[in-house]
DNA sequence: TAATGGGGGTTTTTT
DNA sequence: ACCCCCATTA
């Protein structure tokens, strides 16, 4: 037999070597799901079919890189070639660069992140005079998520606004205008937004001549977390398959967490409608966790008014297992003192600091949290929330990098023109303005921008010429010489407009050189910014660093952010209603029970020790007398749940929570390490 | 006429 | 950290 099946049971067998018909493997978490599709890849291999003829297609880009990180080592014992894959969003990515003349997009064409859509459409918006007569105006924030939401689902936007707005939903007429306007202005600009990768991907693949091209790339299509899928990733994949029955649909409708985005464990559910003939596997022995942690999170399923399809039953029955621990705190402070105790507890038991996690609802819940573990100097690495690009000085070099392949990009422009100084939105307009031809249209080409360009800087104060007129001709040069060679060049005329628009821009200037280094790797310096957009490095950690390289560090992370891995020990944070479940969703059915859902993922996380914390009450204005209201824990914690918990009511003494993480290392052999670098 | 700096209010989740 | 609004400054 091909090995890695041998370590497989019954079931994930049956799923790994399953022949022709669709098929759906339901696998709860923990199941082996990872190692299953990845042993189906390596029995794909094994039976002969082309590495590259099989796409493996995910959500997150982390999901992604781990699967195709374990297809490759699989690939290498007979082919060093590599399986085909990574998010949704990436491969429409690699398909478009391949075919952009056939779905019409320009060469370079350009990446607006979720950010520059909203900008987009806000420059659209006052261009158009759209919406003036409303009396509150929607956020531009605001009318990018109905935009993404309207694609996504392909509803019509007038039901969306209904659901999501209904205060400026009688404006739907003008918005629809408005995102006409703006599906323009993206054309005329040559660049497309994240929603657009899909759209093209569609279209491309629904076209008659160049869907069957695309279809007949792939022997086999295998869909991880499916339950993640929206309408639009559905068409795609049904266009890509055209019958084909070889497609592997692997999801756990318990775990469906992105419904904001338009996905539905429906379509996990009703997929024989879309792939008929498809033959179910459920995969249900638990590897991962305890029973107790296992207990917890089927009490937490058997009260979802659907119920999940996966009931986990754990494998080896764990000696002396833990019993979940339900903490009653004070307030966020006491919270912040009982988990940084309890880790460091953990830690002095052999518990590392990698192999524990905290978790939380929404990025900014870990704040308090940060500053007691900075205070105790215990090193952390936090998932979700702040993004590398979103600091400013990164988009603005991308944003160089987005010009240099296309110079039609007017939001880029835009972008770096304002960190002139004495330049703010108006005359960085008027200059755009001049590089324009009779038709309105910005140059295609650099040599047309230079030519353009001595009128153009007219309008710019005295001290800004010298600095765009530099940056203008470090832009025109693609083509000429090597990519990383053309960055370098580009990150020199950027640099002093951050050194002048930025206070700390210290450190600043120091990311810019990543960036660079990236450049090396690429066809194009526009995939710089694309990569980045596509696939963000997702923690602070990996912005500053790791806290000190291969040290050992805890790891806070959004429950969106954690899906898929595991810790011997998992701290839920407050799990108090209104913060577990999120007060924004809790307005309709649905989205209580993604709420719910996002509470399971959560606790099954954890291998051995969990812990779920409530803070009892929160002070609505920090330090300012005792302004406080008292808080209910997570109605997901019913009684029935709570019976599953040991009850411990966190007394922290006033001399409490002065443990300090004790040094493991050697480090004056570190520090020497590090030295000899240096001289 | 435009840019800039200060102040106050907000912040779900991600490709 | 970001957005929005308003007062001050070039």
């Amino acid at each position: 037999m091909f090995a890695p099946l041998e370590s497989l049971n019954a079931l994930q067998r049956e799923a790994a070597t399953f022949d022709d018909a669709p098929l759906r493997v339901i696998a709860g978490p923990g199941t082996g799901k990872t190692t299953t599709l990845t042993a189906r890849v390596g029995w794909l291999l094994d039976r002969g079919v082309e590495p590259e003829r099989i796409l493996l297609l995910t959500f997150t880009r982390r999901a992604a890189r781990e699967m195709l990180q374990r297809a490759a080592a699989l690939a290498t014992t007979s082919t060093a070639r590599r399986v085909a894959g990574g998010t949704f969003h990436s491969v429409a990515h690699r398909v478009l660069r391949r075919h952009h003349a056939a779905v019409g997009l320009p060469e370079g064409f350009g990446i607006l992140d979720r950010a520059d859509t909203a900008d987009l459409l806000d420059v659209v918006r006052a261009d158009r005079g759209l919406l003036s007569a409303l009396r509150r105006q929607p956020r531009k924030a605001t009318l990018a998520s109905l935009y993404s939401r309207t694609v996504n689902t392909g509803s019509a936007l007038e039901a969306v606004m209904r659901e999501d707005t209904p205060w400026c939903a009688d404006a739907h007429v003008d918005v629809g205008a408005l995102f006409r306007a703006y599906t323009e202005r993206k054309h005329a600009l040559g660049v497309v937004d994240l929603d657009d990768l899909l759209l093209y991907w569609r279209a491309a693949a629904q076209d008659a001549a160049l869907g069957d091209e695309l279809a007949a790339a792939y022997d086999h299509v295998l869909v991880d977390e499916f339950q993640d899928v929206n309408a639009l990733q559905l068409d795609v994949l049904v266009a890509l398959r055209r019958g084909d029955p070889r497609v592997t649909l692997v999801g756990d409708d318990a775990q469906a967490i992105y419904g904001f985005r338009g996905a539905s464990p429906r379509f996990l559910l009703d997929a024989e409608q879309y792939f008929p003939g498809l033959c179910t596997v459920t995969l249900e022995t638990n590897y991962r966790s305890t029973q107790k942690v296992l207990d917890v999170a089927n009490a937490l399923a058997a009260e979802a008014p659907e119920g999940f399809s996966a009931v986990l039953r754990e494998h080896v029955p764990h000696a002396g297992a833990q019993i979940p621990q339900l903490v009653r705190c004070e307030d966020e402070r006491g919270q912040s003192v009982e988990v940084a105790d309890r880790i460091l507890e953990l830690y002095e038991q052999g518990v590392a600091l990698h192999d524990q996690a905290v978790l939380f609802r929404a990025s900014h819940h870990s704040a308090d949290l940060e500053l007691e573990l900075s205070r105790r100097r215990v090193p952390f690495v936090k998932y979700g929330g702040l993004r590398y690009i979103e600091a400013a000085h990164v988009k603005d070099l991308l944003s160089a990098f987005r010009l240099a392949d296309n110079p039609r990009d007017e939001m880029a422009w835009l972008r770096l023109l304002q960190r002139l100084p004495g330049v703010g939105p108006q005359r960085a307009r008027r200059t755009i303005d001049t590089l324009r031809d009779d038709e309105g249209q910005l140059p295609l080409r650099h040599d047309e921008v230079a030519r353009r360009w001595e009128r153009a800087a007219e309008v710019l104060p005295g001290p800004a010429r010298h600095l765009a007129g530099a940056l203008v001709r470090s832009l025109g040069a693609a083509g000429q010489e090597e990519v990383v060679v053309h960055a370098e060049r580009i990150r020199i005329a950027v640099e002093p407009l951050i050194m002048a628009a930025y206070e700390d821009s210290a450190p600043r200037i120091e990311d810019l050189g990543a960036l660079v280094q990236a450049s090396s790797s690429v066809a194009r310096l526009t995939d710089v910014a694309a990569d980045e957009v596509l696939d963000p490095p997702t923690s602070t950690g990996d912005l500053a660093g790791p806290p000190l390289v291969d040290e050992d560090w805890l790891v806070l992370s959004t429950v969106h952010s954690v899906k898929g891995l595991e810790f011997d020990a998992v701290h839920v944070i407050h799990a108090a209603d209104g913060n577990f479940p999120s007060d924004m969703s809790t307005g309709t059915p649905e989205g209580i029970e993604e709420e719910r859902r996002l509470f399971y993922v959560a606790m099954t996380r954890a291998r051995r020790h969990l812990a779920v914390y409530v803070p009892l009450r929160y002070h609505r204005v920090p330090r300012r007398g005792d302004d406080h209201s008292w808080a209910q824990p997570s109605r997901f914690l019913s009684e029935v749940v709570r019976l599953n918990f040991d009850h411990v009511r966190s007394s922290v003494p006033v001399h409490a929570g002065e443990g300090v993480l004790r040094s493991r290392i050697d480090g004056p052999t570190r520090v020497a390490d590090h030295l000899a670098n240096l001289f």
